[in-house]
DNA sequence: TTTAGCTTGTGAAGAAATTCACAAGATCGT
DNA sequence: ACGATCTTGTGAATTTCTTCACAAGCTAAA
């Protein structure tokens, strides 16, 4: 399959996301050009990004919105549970443990990982913590698809190796730091304070 | 002055992360390959990026350690504070008012607003939380510079309106949904229900 | 059935970002 | 002082991403 760009992805999420209101508003179709406009994008743009999965569209109506939400469901693999364990029991990690966005879309918290023995025993919201050590066995049990990272950024690269060799293969970072894994291994950081930097560079180049 | 790429500034941002790493371990010199291999890119990108902005480095030797931290802090706007409020004192809101890696880096959190009547007076973290409707009054008086958005998603928009009324010209939103502001407001949304699904897209697509 | 009016799907063109490649400047050891 | 060895800074080449532009397909109305 040809390679898909990750902005490509990221729009077609984007994309979802209208076309679920779409859909709690009883809209039945949408032109590329309605879609542009919500995700802030051009119509050519949208219809390209469509274009690398197939031709989903009616010429002269635009596209089903049911049907369309389907298949981008499909395409970005949401049409199953996914397993998630989050390493690190600290603030964010309890702020994501609640997060209802996460459960709506299929993403399934198992459990928090923590080294503190204080928190380990305990619960995050009604999800389990347990200490690191089990982390291996674990992972071998249960078999989580993807490890949230929220321990402080001296730990993280260590976490990720950790999780890595358990065998997960997907991983979503929120330490402020550039995390090294192998090729199989999908990485993808949130990096908060980056965001603000780029919003102070705005802020001074105006 | 030439249009400076976002990626650019992301990665201007990592370099200077790296650099205070450096620092710290009390290294005086860099080159832009060990930059690079640090930041998961390529050397010519380091200097490209760099040569925006300016010649910092010397041939044959690299760049100077605290020389390159202080010109990147200027370039980002980090030379002087922030101010910031957050809109929305719920979970992410909370951790969020705790992060230390924000006060770190210049910016100060001033205040949360909420529109809850049980959450306004109390405190978040040593934060006060004002009622919404005192926000223009607010804003006139401290000058926030930046506005973080932690309300649900049906009340981002709305919020962000209010907040470019009152004269915020930056803000970052947390909030699913696609914002839409006037052309002289910045706004950067960290969406990490989008993060998870290239994480889910990247797992099946194998 | 024909025509008018939309909107898709997609090569081709254009723009933007990244990588190449090398001259030029700096250091170091002899 | 000279040659060997680095590493920067930067045009040019290349690759990647976006936008253009239009033929082709579908609908609805006459
Ligand atoms: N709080 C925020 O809003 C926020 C925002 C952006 C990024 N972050 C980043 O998220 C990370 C966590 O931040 P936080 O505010 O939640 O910190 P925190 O101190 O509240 O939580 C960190 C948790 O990780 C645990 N921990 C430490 N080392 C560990 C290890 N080796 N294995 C397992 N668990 C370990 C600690 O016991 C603690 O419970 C940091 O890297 C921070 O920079 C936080
Ligand atoms: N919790 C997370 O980990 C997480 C992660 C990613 C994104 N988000 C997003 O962040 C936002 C907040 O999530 P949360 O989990 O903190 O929810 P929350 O319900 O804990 O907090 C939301 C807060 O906003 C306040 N609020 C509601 N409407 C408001 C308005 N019009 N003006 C001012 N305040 C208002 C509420 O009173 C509440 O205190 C949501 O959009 C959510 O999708 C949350």
């Amino acid at each position: 399959m040809k390679r898909i760009a990750d902005s490509t992805v990221r729009r077609l999420s984007a994309y979802l996301r209208f076309l679920e209101d779409f859909e709690a508003r009883g809209l039945s179709t949408i032109s590329s050009d309605e879609l542009a406009r919500q995700g802030g994008t051009t119509s050519a743009q949208v219809r390209k990004d469509l274009s690398f999965f197939g031709s989903f569209g009616k010429r002269g109506l635009g596209y089903s919105v049911p049907e369309l939400s389907t298949r981008l469901r499909e395409i970005l693999g949401l049409g199953r549970e996914w397993r998630v364990i989050i390493l690190g029991a600290g603030k964010i990690g309890a702020a994501l443990a609640h997060y209802e966005g996460f459960r709506q879309r299929g993403f399934q918290i198992l459990a928090a990982y923590d080294s503190n023995p204080e928190k380990v025993g305990r619960k995050l919201e009604g999800i389990p913590v347990r200490g690191i050590a089990h982390l291996e066995r674990d992972v071998a049990k249960e078999k989580p698809d993807i490890a949230v990272i929220t321990v402080p950024a001296d730990a993280a690269q260590q976490t990720l190796d950790l999780v890595v060799r358990a065998g997960i293969k997907a991983a979503l970072n929120f330490a402020p730091t550039q995390l090294h894994a192998p090729a199989d291994v999908t990485v993808k950081t949130v990096n908060m304070a980056m965001e603000l930097e780029g919003l102070s560079f705005a802020l001074v180049n105006r």
